[in-house]
DNA sequence: TCCTAAGCGAGACGGTACGTCTTGTCTTCCA
DNA sequence: TGGAAGACAAGACGTACCGTCTCGCTTAGGA
């Protein structure tokens, strides 16, 4: 009984998020509305809120899966922090970014709103902060600070990158990426 | 008559600035009303709307003070684009940012929201594209990602440094802007 | 100023009073909705919590014209209470009934609802009582049985009068009342 | 097997019934929920609506028994219709309310709502009818009058006793029903 | 003894109405 | 005559119930 029920209710969670993701190509985030959400996902209002307390919560929730991959990304990678081979994890990001191109340019930039740029901001960030740890401590300039920059750098990156046309490629993007951060902490890493 | 109308109209949105600015430091941007600013303003509903389309709009010219400086500050600076006397309207800016210390935290940083950040950005994205303009051919890193660096970087550190107990000095944060975002770019101002 | 809002609230009251009035005529007390009235009476939702608590206060405001005219009634009449002038206001009162038999046959019996029932109850029984509290104290049976049991009487005949084909005349229903409530506390009156 | 089907069945509506009365006791009629009942009757929510169409049916169906005790009077009395012996059926229902006293408390008055105020009309609507029917031709009030004049009356004594304090003995509301009752309809049944 | 059909609990779901809140427009009065 | 006061229409919000539904579990006959 139980896995029929949890089956059930990770469609209706498939759905809302796709209709989320749907409406915010279309509108932007901060237009779309409850209502619009539960049309899109063909889903009674209570349903919605049986799930999710609020719009900012479905959408961070669907953040979950990019937040899965970045985890996963890290395990595999050898804690080798050194200039060339830090920060990998963002070439995976990338990549992600441009597969799923449509939804991310619609969640960065003005159109995602605060909360979708706060989440990601977390989850790069914590993924950031854990690798460079270890080398923190040693710098003059403050620990947050250097990982905000790294943060802030990546989503710039991002979002500049997602923005043109043509399409830039994943290894491009990493290159603008490296070139920008990793000089700017490269007393850091060396 | 006409000065004097004006002098009130003057009067009239220094109120609703300030109502604005004393509502975003206790409770945050979003979750300002406009009844709220008519109310701490001690003005009428359609007083407001005579004068802004909206919260955002009020929002947005209240910003014209810190242009006005940024726009000042260039004109003043020779058009050295040096390496170390390259960016020097960002010293300017963290110096008024320390002086309106309050006013300032409660606009960057994620209480401010959206049109804040926006707005912050395309002011300081302005001046910075400005001066590095006759350089930004030269790069194979897309000119606005450049620009969008620069900008992402002065706010991270301005948005860090505010946060900061106890206060972090102008020449701090110039100090650790100028580390992160000139190694970065150095090839440009070379 | 305040009497041309007041002039304004006095319209928008009327309308919202008219709409649901029509409304209960049309499908009974019960199954009206707030969305109904306030469509109905052109008018928006948030206008309607402000000048009424709900559906049910609505309709007991709209039963004060009922309980002034109850009032006069009562004035005028002198305090003679013999068995032939006993309880004189339902002369009026049915009158005002067949005037207006379309909103009261929506009021009263099933249609109308509890809180019309009730609300109507307790004006009669206001009426009732005043006129019978000289005497009351002198009955075997409680005070309280007698008034509910005149205006139980009152309103059974009143009821049974509006549904029927063709309709009964004020003065035909006064007799039946009479001929029901008079002999039943007839030892009471004398 | 269908008798244990129908026995089981039988003990879930009786567990349904009695959950409704305790309820209706603790908060009256209308503010009953569905979910409040099966949660009191420790019953699937499907489970309920296998049974009775809604709170409504339920309450309805309970009237059941009191109906068949009606009957039951009705057939063991004869079929004297002079004043002293008229109506006796009362004297049952009296006595059957005072020994069920709560649950009628909660039925009768406002807290029962109109479902069950009309389904007790139309019970003992049922039974005043068949006992006056070989009369009621020959009155100049409308026989309908008659029935719901006799009915409401019986209410109101029924009511009204069962809120005094002390409790009303079955005799004495016997006596106040046919001292308010028969005389009005004394020309009826002398 | 096992089988199978029912009654049943649990509760997800789509839907509807609620009462609250905020927005931007509009009208009226007052200085 | 322009600003203050605030009523108003519009419509989204989050909550509460409703009646429908799908699902496994239990259980009591008949095989």
């Amino acid at each position: 009984m139980a896995q029929s029920i949890d089956r059930r209710a990770a469609r209706t969670r498939k759905a809302l998020q796709g209709a989320l993701i749907a409406l915010i190509t279309r509108k932007g985030y901060e237009a779309v509305t409850v209502q619009d959400i539960i049309d899109e996902a063909d889903v009674g209002r209570s349903t919605f809120y049986a799930h999710y307390t609020g719009k900012d919560d479905l959408l961070r929730k669907s953040f979950e899966q990019l937040r899965a991959l970045l985890v996963d990304e890290q395990r595999d990678s050898a804690d080798q922090v050194r200039s060339k081979d830090a920060l990998l994890f963002s070439r995976a990001v990338f990549e992600h970014a441009c597969e799923y191109r449509h939804a991310y340019r619609a969640l960065v930039g003005s159109r995602g709103g605060v909360v979708a740029a706060n989440e990601l901001r977390r989850i790069i960030g914590d993924a950031v902060r854990k690798e460079l740890s270890p080398r923190l401590g040693a710098s003059t300039v403050p620990p947050d600070v250097v990982v905000q920059f790294v943060v802030g750098t990546f989503l710039t990156v991002l979002s500049s990158s997602l923005r043109r046309r043509p399409a830039m490629p994943p290894a491009e993007m990493e290159k603008v990426f490296r070139q920008l951060a990793l000089r700017g902490i490269g007393w850091l890493i060396e």
